[in-house]
Order: structure tokens, then C-alpha cells, then sequence
DNA sequence: CTTTTTGCAAATGATTTGCATTAAC
DNA sequence: GTTAATGCAAATCATTTGCAAAAAG
């Protein structure tokens, strides 16, 4: 029988990982929940500093496998930037992206994309698609402007 | 006056360079040729290894740093993998891209895509957009397969 | 008690940097 | 001749790996 109460992130992951027949760690849950808390697109260096607070002696390949696990269970999407670094996003609601060139920033675009052909497109090609991204490059606000000044 | 006889790419590099007041080198001339000859996307490596074939010594740092050089010429686009990888893609026309999230392999998908909302969304956050590209991710036919038999 | 997960330290691998030399102009 | 571009070797930096110790179940 399915349970009709809410579940918190942490039973969510719970459930998860127990599902998976994984083990449930406090670096899982602490990671997981700092991703919650952030809300947005972060490295994993920052990653780890900030759950190293809530847990001191936190390692960063423990950060990397668990941040790769979180993906896994599709909790996180990875995110590669133009400038070949990679961000974790927490957000699971489909967005998508603008990019700096210069700068490497990155901001959410909560604007409806029609990723349908493109979806297609890959189905045709023999992929099995399971999402669909659009990433606007160009240069952001602040590089613009000290570009105009410059 | 602007000349009617189509350039040939080494001319376009030629001109664009003389422009930018850069000069013209062998190096900037083969591995633009090489790019253009290979017409698909590639790794800084491939790309050293095709150049050097031509040009005995060539060095890996200068192959980068000639990458970059002709994106800023709007010779080549970067695109980034969901892997982190970078690759290299001298296809100019817009066009959108499926990578697997299982082995990394990108495939171009030769769809349109209405990337004007997501321009519109961007300039909305004081981006100056100058494309937009379109990821699909999921599995690739090689890697469904693999996975269906094990 | 058994197996997974962790932390540590070291390895990796792509990309970048500093600097003397070479090639463009 | 002057200045930019190259090659080389070494440095960097995020990420990964191997393995013994610790924790989960």
C-alpha cells in the first residue's frame, strides 16, 4: 500500500537507496540535503565545503561518488559548461540555460522550450532519449558591460 | 569593394586573422584545414594528431590555443559533453546535438529547434545571446542494445 | 559477521603556463 | 628589426583510483 503522507527529502532518498539496495550513509543524506537546501547549480568542490560543515572529515571522492550516485537516482542533473567544468543542479522541474562565454556564469531559464523534434530527431537516430536540454550562449550582464567600458 | 569569387577557407582564415591583426601561420592554416577536411566534431587530441601529420613538431599547447582562436573567430564551435569532455565542431551552420550519457557519443541532429524563446528569455536577464543549442541525452542505439542484452 | 562505503594518499589526464626560440610582418 | 606565435617542459587542477579502516545492515 502506497503512503499517502509526504515524503521529507531525506525519507524520499531513503527510499531510494533502500529500493536500490544501497546503504544509507550520513554523507549521502548530507550531501543530498545540501543540495536541497542550495536549490541551484553548484561545483562539487563547493559541494563538499559546505556539507564538510554539517560533517567534518567529509571527503571529496565521496563528494564526486555520491554526487554521481544522486544523478543516478535522479536527483541531481549534471550539468557540463561551455568552459569544460561541471556543475551539479538540484532542480528537477526541466529548464534550461544561458551561459557566459566569458565568465563561465550560468543562469536558469524558466521559459517552455519545445524539445519535441529534437526528441524525435534522436529517437530516429536510434536514441532513447530521456530528456532534453537548451543552453543560450553569449555573454552575461556584467561581461557586457565591463566589455563597453573596456 | 567586396570581392564576388567565393573564398576558399584557407583565404576566409587568411582575411579574418588580417583583420584581427594576427598573423598568419602554418600551424593556424593546417589545423583549420584539418577541422574543415574532418567536418565533424572531434577532441583537441584527434585534431593534434590529423595536424601533425601534416606538420611534424606541431605542439598540443598550440593546437589549443588555435582552437580557441578560431571560435573567437566564429571558425568553430565548443561543445561541451555531459562527460566533461570537450569537443570541437567546425560545422557553422546551427544545429543541435544527442550525447549518450552512457559512453559520451554525440551525434548531430539536423532538426529545427524554436531557440527564440529561450533568446528572448536570456536578453530578459541581460544576456546578449549570440545561439543556442539543444542537448538531448539518454542512451545511444550501441548502448541500448548492450544494456538490453546484459 | 558480511559487504558496502568511506577517507586518505597517490595517480591520472586533459589543459595551461612560463619562457627561450622562431617565424611573421 | 619588432612583435607575435610556437615548442618544450613543467605546473595545474579537477577528478579518479587503490586500498585499508570504518560503518551499515
Amino acid at each position: 500500500m502506497a503512503t499517502a503522507t509526504p515524503a521529507t527529502p531525506d525519507q524520499d532518498l531513503t527510499a531510494l537507496l533502500r529500493a536500490a539496495n544501497l546503504r544509507v550513509t550520513s554523507q549521502r543524506l548530507i550531501i543530498h540535503r545540501v543540495m536541497r537546501d542550495l536549490d541551484r547549480h553548484v561545483t562539487a568542490e563547493e559541494v563538499a565545503k559546505r556539507a564538510a560543515r554539517r560533517l567534518p572529515g567529509l571527503s571529496l571522492p565521496t563528494v564526486y561518488s555520491t554526487l554521481e550516485l544522486l544523478e543516478g537516482l535522479g536527483l541531481l542533473r549534471r550539468v557540463p559548461l561551455a568552459t569544460g567544468a561541471v556543475l551539479w543542479d538540484p532542480r528537477l522541474t526541466e529548464h534550461h540555460h544561458a551561459a557566459c562565454r566569458e565568465c563561465g556564469r550560468l543562469i536558469d531559464l524558466d521559459v517552455p522550450v519545445d524539445t519535441a523534434p529534437g526528441l524525435r530527431a534522436a529517437r530516429a537516430r536510434g536514441f532513447e532519449p530521456d530528456g532534453a536540454e537548451m543552453v543560450v550562449l553569449g555573454r552575461c550582464a556584467e561581461c557586457s558591460r565591463s566589455a563597453k567600458t573596456a
